[in-house]
DNA sequence: TTACTAAATGATAATCATCATCAATTAACA
DNA sequence: TGTTAATTGATGATGATTATCATTTAGTAA
């Protein structure tokens, strides 16, 4: 009678996606994190990785950080938090930076959009970088 | 006797797309300043769009906004500001939050990074798509 | 347990943005 | 005006992401 319920099915294959990418801080890229599963699940598909990390963050399991750089990155932290991204190597770190959060109400202010939230991306080198700078 | 100096020429198509770089304030990806730029160099190669947009980005005679979406846009407003993206349909616009200048100070103490700087990317739902969800 | 079915997967192809290559053109200058 | 290295336009290559679809499987109920 009820109209079928849309199913959300706790996959193998999430559960493992999810888990590898909380082990880690490094904020990995779908490929990335496509290598990471492949170890415990050999016959896992790319795809299914993008599908599933797509899916988590639409849903807001995961954050996904889109910034500087070629690929997308995903963050299995979800507290609010800012970013920092090295211009040479391109790895992306969390950075204790306080979130300002007059910034959405200024630009609430400021602005004729329906501000959904912001986001701040810190560009330096990273300390691996610097010693290598010869 | 010197060392032959690089020369950096005045191509017309340089200045054809600086000068439709700065007539907007749309953000413009690559292909849209392709299109523009088209109408008055019909001939004009997509990839020597990009070759320039990149060069004058690096020289800093223009901004290259590497933000959320799948294209890179263009700024020929090269002061310091934010911007905000709609996430419905990719828009970029300004936004006149005034910067904060503490972001960086407060990034130098707190991490190993040479800072090279920051960006503020607001993201929410511009007035178009607000009017157009029914 | 078993059977049913919609959701999900894995393999693969398609798409999209960007970059690389290279012969032909051209801006700068002697 | 001739020389030459920088640049262009055409084209192909690359890399990331998305779409397609036959096959598999999680969830459910008999
Ligand atoms: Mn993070
Ligand atoms: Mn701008
Ligand atoms: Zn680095
Ligand atoms: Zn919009």
């Amino acid at each position: 009678m009820n109209a079928p319920a849309s199913m959300i099915r706790l996959t193998t294959q999430r559960q493992i996606i999810l888990e590898e990418l909380s082990k880690v801080t490094s904020h990995p890229t779908a490929s990335e994190l496509y290598d990471m599963v492949r170890k415990r699940l050999p016959r896992i598909g790319l795809g299914t990785v993008y599908r599933n990390l797509e899916l988590m963050a639409e849903s807001g399991m995961i954050l996904k950080i889109e910034v500087g750089g070629t690929q997308k990155r995903f963050d299995a932290t979800t507290d609010e938090h800012y970013h920092i991204r090295c211009s040479v190597c391109g790895r992306v770190d969390d950075i204790d930076v306080p979130v300002v959060k007059e910034l959405v109400a200024q630009a609430k202010e400021s602005s004729a959009y329906m501000i959904q939230g912001h986001h701040v991306e810190f560009t330096g080198i990273c300390s691996d970088c610097q010693k290598k700078q010869h």
